[in-house]
DNA sequence: GGCATCAACACAGA
DNA sequence: CTCTGTGTTGATGC
């Protein structure tokens, strides 16, 4: 459940799904996730309705009133599952919410994730979501000179460095990265300021078509949402297709390091 | 007048030529390498006593009684000399001393010099000369073991980075460092922690006596000490010797980049 | 596939 | 042949 489009979805789903219902318990099977102690962790959730839940990049904000914002960030493919009362929760659970109503609502990681919760008036001062980047998908805060400005100040940096920074754009991983440059013929390495407007145009519209039409799919069909239904995406262009023809040009999709990342691309498309 | 064996043989000078000689005035060309105003550094110098002139890896400190430290770096090339009593100062001078007794002492910079006096009491809070490392000159602080460390603690840095980083060794600078890696038949970069312990004692034997050489001949011949004489050491195996003959096999010798720095190699016996 | 931290490296500036 | 900051990259661990 990685990115913008899954975390999105997620977050939608959430809002129509748990407004009003109040937590009665909490139960931690790893409490390393969480940013405080248990106690303080169930001190600032137990008894309080959610009322909200949005996202921006891949962090889920659920407003739980009065006075407090839980925040989780499901890391690596992790699950987000709401169960109906009387159901069983998932074995391989790290954490759940119990709801008054008997519903509730589990989080599972397979690597790593965050369960955190901050009193809304100090949600300004958690570091971790503070400083995240633009919303791609809101056009009036990303907006193209916004995102121009953004590659003039990192001239010399990749440009796959740069929109991954999660403080510049928020919600872009390393799946939806690779078709995005993919489709702006872009190679991951390419230094922001060797990228000239034109270029610049195509990616700006990319980054957001790329990220709409996912979220429109319901997100990757590898993962799964609140109810646990595969998303509709899953026609990658050369993204984790390594070996297989370049839709544009049949060249065979190479899958290379680009720093610490694996990229995977079109050797005679992107450069 | 860069590296250690000339800068300890200048200290050396001074500390014999200058105690007991007062300040009388101070004669500044070119501000900007104080670290202080003007007026703060005259009120730091002026009517205080040298009475003892010590230094640490590129950087002369002399102690102006009562209460103030000069601290100076000649940086790449920068010469201090003495004159007596009626000689005229050199034009190219940045900085000079005056003192009581009608001597003087001038500071030329050929590039980037550093001309700096603290309060005694807050010598340990002077940025660029607190965090020195080891005087590989003296034997008690530059222990082996200290250096054996060193190196574990690096794994993964090159071995010409280790030895040129002040903080770990104070005085080895793009010059010595060019011999003693050959004398010790290691790369440039190499990284510390493929250098077996055999080659570790190698190197570790090769910078003291290489440095107290060079010391002992009052440093480089194309450097000028305090009395404007040269000092005794030219006879490079390797360093600033591109194309010529290696002195063990005969190979021409390689000037390679190494990171930011020019490093002179042998290829074949450096590895 | 996430994020933070630290070390290493490159570059510009003085 | 100086040293310092800044920004970027890479490895590590949770």
């Amino acid at each position: 459940m990685p990115e913008l489009p899954e975390v999105r979805h997620l977050a939608l789903q959430m809002d129509g799904e748990l407004r009003g219902r109040t937590v009665a318990g909490i139960d931690v099977v790893q409490p390393k996730c969480l940013n405080v102690p248990l106690s303080e962790f169930e001190r600032l959730t137990v008894g309080r309705t959610a009322t909200k839940v949005t996202s921006r990049g891949k962090w889920v904000f659920m407003t739980l009133d009065p006075g407090s914002t839980f925040l989780l960030n499901l890391g690596m493919g992790g699950e987000a599952l709401v169960h109906a009362k009387g159901e069983p929760l998932p074995d391989n659970r790290q954490v759940a919410f119990r709801f008054g109503d008997g519903s509730a609502l589990s989080f599972h990681f397979w690597w790593f994730g965050y369960v955190h919760v901050v009193p809304s008036a100090e949600l300004s001062s958690h570091a971790m979501t503070s400083q995240l980047g633009l919303d791609p998908l809101n056009d009036v805060e990303f907006a193209w000179p916004a995102f121009d400005r953004l590659l003039d100040a990192r001239k010399r940096t990749a440009i796959k460095a740069i929109l991954m920074d999660q403080k510049n754009i928020a919600g872009i991983g390393n799946v939806y990265i690779q078709d995005i440059l993919f489709a702006a013929r872009l190679h991951p390495m390419r230094k922001a300021g060797d990228v000239v407007s034109e270029e610049r145009h195509a990616l700006y519209d990319v980054i957001r078509s790329q990220l709409k039409h996912a979220l429109e799919l319901g997100g990757l069909a590898y993962e799964k949402d609140l109810y646990n239904q595969p998303g509709g995406f899953k026609d990658f262009l050369v993204g984790y297709r390594e070996g297989k023809p370049c839709p544009v040009c049949g060249t065979a999709v190479q899958k290379i390091k680009t720093g610490s990342t694996a990229s995977f691309i079109c050797p005679m498309c992107q450069t």
